[in-house]
DNA sequence: CCTCCACAGGAACTGATGGCGT
DNA sequence: ACGCCATCAGTTCCTGTGGAGG
């Protein structure tokens, strides 16, 4: 007689199969997928071609200035329009070469000016070592290079405050001789297209790389909460099979991510998302109760590989804050130093914990108030913005932390 | 009005790492 | 083999500070 057993595995990838799909294009809810059309931009879409016009003459375009929030689509039009510029002149003999980089994914001032000469075809680690070089000798290679084989190039950096950042910490001049660098070029020529979230981050830049960074410059609004439906609409009718979505849970989505300053990134991730679970919940129609839920995974999904992502010392750090909520710095360095001593660990300066402790606040996982408390001296209270249990949860894998829980 | 607390947070430095050019 | 360069985590030393309590 057959047993009557049925494989768990079996089943659920039975229910999977059986399970209809609710997406038609999972793609198209990437926000890096570059779509025909990106809605409500056009004005912008022709400032920057505009400003970018030169390339087509040959000549070197004013260098640009791009400001806007996050999921404001500024990074997707420049991306566009220098893709067009590109092709047109494909044929031409005088090829324009474009370079992008992040400098929130590169750490370091030299690993950008590495990423930007890998593009520009300094592919070894013969040409362009990842370390070891000075950094004006990387930026003599990239000069000479674009030199070498006259390029045209354009420099995309995007999240440029960052790279400010970077900059005046290392006190390299560096800003400058990008934006001079077609003093010394005898062939080709290097224009520069800053995108930065931060309006102000101009402020605290050199004058002098001031006046040649920013010889035009572009705000890209925010998207209002109707721009950001009609967004997810077109997405949804190329993403989704049709009446999967119900137009409450449409509202909802767009309202979200409306009231976070327009983000329309944010309000696609969210859709797929939430497409993710109704899928898995084997339901077919996403409703507005998908999207919290999404919203709600998303928000603890962040938190948990933030802390996962931690170094053991600023986890230490994390659990003497919970374990002292809402105390003072003394308090919590009392506190992490018994941790320290259960889990046989050398204890760090204090100065250090201060240090590690407002970085994990720029997190936004744990909030500070400076208080005055009179002779009692001047101090900073933390607390926990997220929940104890995330935390648990989060720091269970961790081998070492696993008695202190 | 002054004092003095309990830290905040800047600056400069150290030591390790990793890899260059010569 | 040697000096050099960039970077990171961490340390040492430091100056600054709002207001309760004298």
């Amino acid at each position: 007689m057959a047993l009557a057993y049925i494989d768990p595995i079996d089943k659920l990838l039975n229910d999977a199969a059986s399970g209809k799909s609710l997406f038609k294009n999972r793609e198209v809810l990437h926000f890096t997928f570059i779509p025909e059309t990106i809605l409500h931009r056009d004005e912008e879409q022709k400032k920057v071609t505009q400003s970018l016009l030169p390339l087509l003459k040959k000549s070197r375009p004013s260098n640009l200035l791009v400001y806007g929030k996050p999921g404001t689509g500024k990074t997707l039009v420049v991306k566009k329009v220098l893709n067009k510029i590109q092709e047109r002149v494909k044929e031409q003999s005088f090829p324009i070469e474009l370079v992008y980089a992040n400098s929130k994914e590169e750490t370091t001032l030299y690993g950008l000016l590495v990423k930007f000469g890998r593009q520009l075809g300094l592919k070894s680690q013969k040409e362009l070592p990842s370390t070891g070089l000075s950094i004006s000798e990387v930026f003599n290679r990239i000069i000479s290079t674009i030199e070498k084989n006259t390029l045209n190039t354009v420099f995309v950096v995007d999240e440029i405050d960052y790279l400010a950042e970077l900059v005046s910490k290392t006190g390299k001049d560096v800003f400058y001789s990008i934006t001079r660098a077609n003093e010394r070029l005898k062939k080709g020529s290097l224009t520069l297209v800053g995108i930065s979230n931060d309006l102000t981050f101009k402020e605290r830049l050199d004058p002098r790389v001031l006046s040649s960074l920013s010889e035009e410059e572009i705000v890209f609004t925010n998207y209002t909460v109707g721009q950001i439906k009609e967004i997810l609409e077109e997405r949804i009718k190329t993403a989704f099979i049709p009446k999967t979505i119900e137009q409450a849970a449409i509202n909802l989505c767009s309202a979200m991510a409306g009231q976070e300053h327009g983000d329309a990134r944010r309000a696609i991730d969210l859709l797929r998302v939430a497409g993710e679970i109704a899928e898995r919940e084997q339901a077919d129609l996403i409703q507005e109760e998908h999207i919290r839920k999404a919203s709600l995974k998303m928000e603890e999904d962040k938190e948990t590989t933030a802390l996962n992502s931690y170094p053991l010392h600023e986890k230490l750090l994390i659990l003497a804050v919970m374990k002292a909520n809402g105390t003072t710095t003394g308090e919590i360095y009392q506190s992490y130093k018994n941790l320290c001593k259960t889990v046989r660990q050398k204890e760090l300066t204090q100065r250090r914990i201060t240090q590690i402790l407002s970085e994990i606040e720029m997190t936004g996982l744990i909030s500070g108030k400076i208080i005055h408390q009179g002779m009692h001296g001047r101090t900073k209270k933390f607390s926990l913005t997220l929940h104890p249990e995330t935390i648990k949860k989060a720091f269970k894998e961790d081998l070492t932390l696993e008695d202190l829980l």
